[in-house]
This record gives C-alpha cells, sequence and structure tokens, in this order.
DNA sequence: ACCCCACAAGAACATCTGTTCTGTTATTTT
DNA sequence: AAAATAACAGAACAGATGTTCTTGTGGGGT
C-alpha cells in the first residue's frame, strides 16, 4: 500500500530516464522492447504493467496502438537545449556544494536552468550557481545573475573562476592569476578593490565561468 | 533529368512539411503510414520511396527496421526556443536601428540569438544588441555582452533601459529616473561616475533591459 | 518506334511492437 | 495462517509498420 500518490518506484524512474536517455539520443521515443532491454527488464508485460502505472501518475502519455507512442509531459529538448543543474548559490562566506565528476543526476530533484546549446558549447560538466549579494559586483556580476561555471581544476590566467578558499572555507568569483613569485591574485574587476593573494595549497579551482545570464524586470 | 541536385520535389517537401507537423503536434515522429494518410498519397511504397531519396539529399536520417525511425536535422523546437533578432550594436555615439513597432520580420536574414522561453517570459517586442566597447561597464555590462531589450517607449524609475538622446544622437544603457524636477536623471550603477541630466524632449526611451546574456572563455 | 529512367500503385512479407492472458512470487492485510 | 494485493515472468496474439517485389505509366532522348 505504498506509491499511492505521485512518488515513483525506483524502477519507474529508471524507465522514465531511459525513456528520457533514449529519446535524446535517437530523437523518438524507445519501444516497450526497447525500454526492456535498455533497464535490464525480462519482460514485455513488466514495462507494459509499469508504464500503465506511470500514465496514470502523470508521468507519461500513451498513444494505444501506436508504436512508440510515448510521450514525455516536458519533451527533452532534442534540439537545442540542455539542462544544467543550479547546484546551489556562491557567496562570500558560503561554501559550494560540487557535483562528484561529471556524473551528474540530472533526475535528481535538483532545480535545473535550461540554456540553448550554443552558451554550453559542447562542453562537459556544467553547472550554475545562483549569484547571493553584491560581493561579486566588481566582477560585472550582480545579485542575482546565473553563472554557469564548467567544472575543471585549472584555469588559465585572467579567467574568471570559482575558487575555493580552504583556510577560509570561502568561495568566491574572481580572475585568477599565477604570480611568478608562486602567488595566487585573485583580482577584483574593479580599481577600487584590491587583489587578494593566496598561496597555491590554500586555493582549490572549482570551476571556470563561461557564461552570466542575468534577468531583470 | 531534374533534382540531381539538393532541390526537393513539391511532394518531397510535402512530405517533410508533414514529418515536422506531425512530429510537433505527436512529439513523436510518424509511420510511413501515417504519411500516406496526411499526405493524401496511395502507396506505403511511394513515401518510402521518397524518404529513401530524402535521405540521399540529407533532408532527413532514417533508422532501418525501426518503426517510426525518421529525424530530422533539426527537431521542430518543441516549443522552449524563441529567436530573437540581433539587430545591431550598441556603443556610445553610435544610433541604434530599432525595428518598427511590434512587428518583427523574423525571417529576414538578420542575425538572431536563440534563448529559451523563460527569458523572454511572453514578452512581446523583444530584440537583442550586441555591446560595444567598455562603455557601459558601470552597468555591470561588458563589451561583448547581449543585451536582450523589450521595446517599450516608457519605463518605471529605476529601471535599466536604452536610451536615445537626440541632440548628443546618443544611444546608451542607464537607469532611468525621472526626477520630481521634471528632470531625467541617467544613472550609472558605479559611484565614481556621476549621473547625466536630461530634459524630457531629449530623451528618447528604446527599450528596457529584460536580460544580460555573457560568454566567456 | 524503342529504350531508359524517374516515379508510382498495389500487394505481399517479415518484423516490430503494443497488448493480453495465464501463471508465479513476494509483500501486505486481515 | 489465510487471503488479498502488488509486482513480475513468459508466452502468445493481433495489429502496426518498414521493406521489398512486381507491375504500370509517362516522358525524353536516340
Amino acid at each position: 500500500m505504498q506509491l499511492k500518490t505521485k512518488e515513483l518506484s525506483s524502477k519507474q524512474q529508471r524507465i522514465v530516464e531511459f525513456i528520457r536517455e533514449f529519446w535524446l539520443e535517437n530523437n523518438f521515443p524507445p519501444s516497450v522492447r526497447d525500454i526492456v532491454a535498455g533497464c535490464g527488464l525480462s519482460s514485455t508485460s513488466v514495462v507494459d504493467y509499469n508504464l500503465k502505472i506511470l500514465e496514470k501518475k502523470g508521468a507519461i502519455r500513451r498513444h494505444r496502438e501506436v508504436s512508440r507512442g510515448i510521450e514525455l509531459p516536458s519533451p527533452p529538448d532534442s534540439s537545442n537545449n540542455l539542462n544544467v543543474p543550479v547546484i546551489g548559490q556562491i557567496a562570500a562566506g558560503q561554501p559550494i556544494p560540487v557535483p562528484d565528476n561529471d556524473t551528474w543526476d540530472i533526475t535528481s530533484n535538483a532545480d535545473t536552468i535550461e540554456v540553448t546549446r550554443d552558451i554550453v558549447r559542447g562542453r562537459e560538466g556544467v553547472y550554475a550557481l545562483k549569484v547571493k549579494g553584491n560581493s561579486m559586483i566588481e566582477d560585472l556580476i550582480n545579485d542575482g545573475d546565473i553563472v554557469l561555471l564548467q567544472s575543471v581544476n585549472f584555469v588559465e590566467n585572467g579567467e574568471t573562476a570559482a575558487i575555493w578558499l580552504k583556510s577560509e572555507k570561502e568561495a568566491t568569483l574572481k580572475k585568477f592569476f599565477l604570480e611568478p613569485s608562486g602567488k595566487i591574485r585573485l583580482q577584483p574587476a574593479n580599481s577600487q578593490m584590491g587583489p587578494i593573494y593566496a598561496s597555491p595549497d590554500n586555493v582549490e579551482v572549482q570551476g571556470r565561468v563561461i557564461a552570466v545570464i542575468r534577468r531583470m524586470g
């Protein structure tokens, strides 16, 4: 007597996820037997059984007697969009939870932002942070902006990056410079503010900024 | 001896168009027999014959032995994207060609930028400008940024807007304030720069900024 | 006329595929 | 423990569907 509501069993989640992946890859929905193979199930009847439940729960829509007649409520944008997870906020003094490597759990209930593919430009490991507070205004980044970051451990000199200062336990967006002296200079964009100097072993690059999106009005 | 090249016969164009419509409506590709019915053809072999040609010409992609295994090179936008015309650049001292009213010629060969619908949020008369030069850096807008504007003639106090100064023949992005004195104050965002004061009849609001998109790296 | 070729009609075929039927197993309820 | 229910397994059926085969048509070119 569980699952009366909209909660999906793990198998059902897996099926939905597979449908989405399949659709993304092939631009058309999978057949029942594709799902059997893709989810390692044993029988088409199992799929049908669960698809019926999924339909009742509103997770999918089916067209009877039509091959591959499965619709997702929000069809994965086969074309030009990507869903980038917004994994948190960034503000001075706040830690960033960084995703482990590149195995994202897109299906998790994390917020996502939909961006056109030309912004991501094929890069892997892209995530987004919402800027909280005005502490990054010197980098032309404002409160409420969304910054898109590529998860990398190293950046070129002069790139804007999300940087974790270990001892201070602070995350911040700054321009990154490795000085000839071996020190690392974190440079704000405004001449009113001086740079921050840190030793390399106190600095951890979390990602570099590849885009900023600001909505107003 | 026609159609050796990529040109499509009227029947083939019709088929492609039908596939696109069908896909748009159902979120999955049509079967061969759907095309027969939808295009008023007489036989599945006619469809198959033409689909093979279409595939050779690169108009579609087919997956053999897979029902509804038709892909369009650019699958129809399932509704989340809009193409916004980039009608020019904005920089101090440069005029902006502003579109007449709200009847855009989207099909014109003007550059467009594709943005997700959630950025436009249903607004009409949205266009984009590419920022040239660093003259707007005070508004957290940088060289190379794309600003999305909604074409309006009036803005609220405090909104960032594209403003045309008639006598100076200058276009600029500034925060707009109507002062109690009746003058208009155009306020940059940086305290280092003072505001510009102008009389209302010298000011023409061209649009208000609804989003900023900056790509880096 | 003749032949060649693009194109189409219609039927037939072999899969593919959604659905159903009959059980079986595990879990929960009484 | 017995009954009820959820979930799964396997097979089979019927319709959907891609593909192919044969035949027909109409026009150009020689």
